[in-house]
RNA sequence: GGCGAGGUAGCUCAGCUGGUCUAGAGCGCUGGAUUCAUAACCCGGAGGUCGAGGGUUCGAGUCCCUCCCUCGCCA
């Protein structure tokens, strides 16, 4: 059985779940949901992100200890990934015990292998913020604080280091040797390019603030003065959480995914840190771009994120599973951001969701119902029939959605679903059962079992869509499977689901029901939903 | 400034190593056909000097050079 472990980021558990959240995990969830459905023993991985010293002082400012503080922000995630209907197999938090003692063993052996030593780091320090801020951003502000504009002050402070400069080669070596292990390519090309011009040692530790909780976040082993940086305890996650007797089979991890913005630490820092403790490398670190909000970049200055309350309100009005579908397909997996607008929305949803999947189901079940009193016809088997070889058509979407997955194309796997329907649209208006219908004399009528035949391809083509759709859109997927009268595949049941008449194929004398529309049309004019 | 990704129909984008591209798809628009269906589905049509200029070539959206614009990364 192959093994497939996908990750998300663990969240930054000051934010406020939203759109970009959202989307990475929701990449993983299809992922994660087709390999399952594909048979693979599939570990999908998310949760949140919690050492951070402005968590400690945003609990403070709340008036909650950190601890409550963290649990209630962490929750948030938590209900906003079950909105979204998310089927990650584990949430981490970084303040739980199996991270933190794990994280902190990895960061000993990196200290005992000599990839971890002191030394003196050197930096633009904001008083005001109590934060280094990197040589660019301090020329870029003439070296002024970003936030305050007081002058920065040039601090030395002994900091522990981690000898990223010794595993320059390697890294280079292994990034050119495994094309698909930093995708999309330009996102390579970028790693590749910035190694080209060497690296440096990173601190990866600070000394702990005076009346900082002593319980939040993780000490050096054996310097407990010094607190391990978060960014790199937190990347430690994906390891950690399957570090055990009963998960080690999951590492290395399939994919990482994440956003472009915290590509160098995946891409490079981590799979260092990886070597440097002997351990293999994820296969991928997917980064993909930003969804921009209304044909504007989202900042927290415009206040214009769309936050998980507006999904919500997407949601309710027009279901999760198209929220589900439009970011999925639509989403910026490339190199390049990806618009999230209403008009689009809506544009899609009645395109691909109301006009296409949902008026297909409706228009089969409803001739069903007319012709053959809602009950699946019994149907000669034949293989090719209005010009349509449905067997090979369903055989080779599925087979192309499949290859779409692997490739993390998530609009291509989503579109050989959407092709099916289309084909079975085209079907009916070429075979025209409904003018067959008028004729048939009676169940002997030659004309009525040609009626049976094509009602029973369309129903089963359509069950095959359903399959395919079931990772993007599981409610209204199985809504589908339902209305004809199909069954919801368990893990590993594609292949036999989605052979054509196979073992799981439409039963003749099931009943078929038709339910309520799946996807109402909206009116192009209908105001967008209000959070 | 260095590096990277782009600029192709109203919109979103495909077009890999140059010749079935006299340039494609989906959406939108428009004409027709049809009525089983969620005014939907099906067929047809209009719409682009492929960012600008120069070059290589028998032939360039596709290669080279210059320039313009957008976006990203710079620990």
């Amino acid at each position: 059985m192959a093994t497939t472990y996908i990750t998300t980021p663990i969240y930054y558990v000051n934010d406020r779940p939203h759109i970009g959240h959202c989307y990475t995990t929701l990449v993983a969830d299809v992922l994660a949901r087709f390999h399952r459905l594909a048979g693979d023993d599939v570990l999908m991985l998310t949760g949140t992100d919690e050492h951070a010293e402005k968590v400690i002082d945003r609990a403070r400012e709340a008036g909650v200890g950190v601890r409550e503080w963290a649990d209630r922000n962490a929750q948030a995630f938590r209900d906003a990934f079950t909105l979204m209907g998310f089927s990650n197999d584990d949430f981490v938090r970084t303040s739980e015990d199996r991270h933190k003692t794990r994280a902190s063993r990895y960061i000993q052996q990196l200290v005992d292998s000599g990839d971890i030593y002191l030394g003196d780091y050197v930096g633009w320090y904001d008083p005001g913020q109590e934060e280094y801020v990197t040589e660019s951003v301090a020329k870029a502000h003439d070296y002024k604080s970003p936030v305050s504009g007081k002058p920065l002050e040039k601090r030395t402070e002994k900091n522990y280091f981690f000898r990223l400069s010794a595993y320059e080669q390697r890294l280079a070596e292994h990034i050119e040797k495994h094309p698909t292990f930093i995708r999309p390519e330009a996102r390579r090309n970028e790693v590749l390019g910035r190694l080209r011009q060497g690296l440096q040692d990173v601190p990866v530790s600070r000394a702990v603030r005076d009346g900082d909780d002593a319980d939040w976040g993780i000490r050096m082993p054996n310097d407990p003065g010094h607190r391990v940086y978060v960014w790199i305890e937190a990347l430690c996650n994906y390891l950690s959480v399957v570090d055990t007797p009963e998960r080690g089979h999951y590492w290395p991890a399939s994919i990482h995914l994440l956003a472009k913005d915290i590509l160098w630490f995946h891409a490079v820092v981590w799979p260092a840190m990886l070597l440097g403790m002997g351990r293999p490398l994820p296969r991928c670190v997917y980064a993909h771009a930003y969804f921009v909000a209304e044909g504007r970049k989202m900042s927290k200055s415009l206040g214009n994120f769309i936050e998980i309350d507006q999904l919500r309100a997407y949601g309710s009005r027009f279901s999760i599973d198209a929220v589900r579908w439009y970011l999925a397909t639509r989403g910026p997996l490339g190199a390049t951001d990806a618009d999230f607008s209403y008009a689009n929305f809506v544009d899609i949803y009645n395109a691909e969701l109301a006009n296409g999947l949902g008026n297909c189901a409706s228009r089969v079940v409803n001739m069903v119902q007319k012709y053959f009193e809602g009950v699946t016809p019994n149907a000669r088997d034949a293989t090719v029939h209005g010009g349509v070889d449905w067997p090979s058509l369903t055989e080779s979407h599925t087979r192309a959605a499949r290859e779409a997955i692997n490739a993390v194309d998530l609009f291509s796997a989503g579109h050989n679903a959407m092709a099916i329907v289309t084909a079975v649209d085209g079907y009916i208006n070429t075979t025209e059962p409904f003018r067959l219908a008028k004729r048939v004399t009676g169940p002997d009528d030659p004309a009525h079992a040609d009626l049976a035949l094509i009602l029973y391809n369309c129903a089963e083509a359509l069950r095959i869509a359903a399959l395919l759709f079931l990772p993007f859109m599981p409610a209204k997927s199985a809504a589908v499977l339902d209305m004809i009268g199909a069954i919801i595949p368990e893990p590993g049941g594609l292949d036999d689901h989605t052979s054509w008449r196979g073992k799981f194929g439409l039963k003749p004398g099931t009943p078929m029901q038709k339910g309520q529309g799946l996807f109402m049309r909206v009116e192009a004019d209908e105001p967008a939903p209000k959070a």
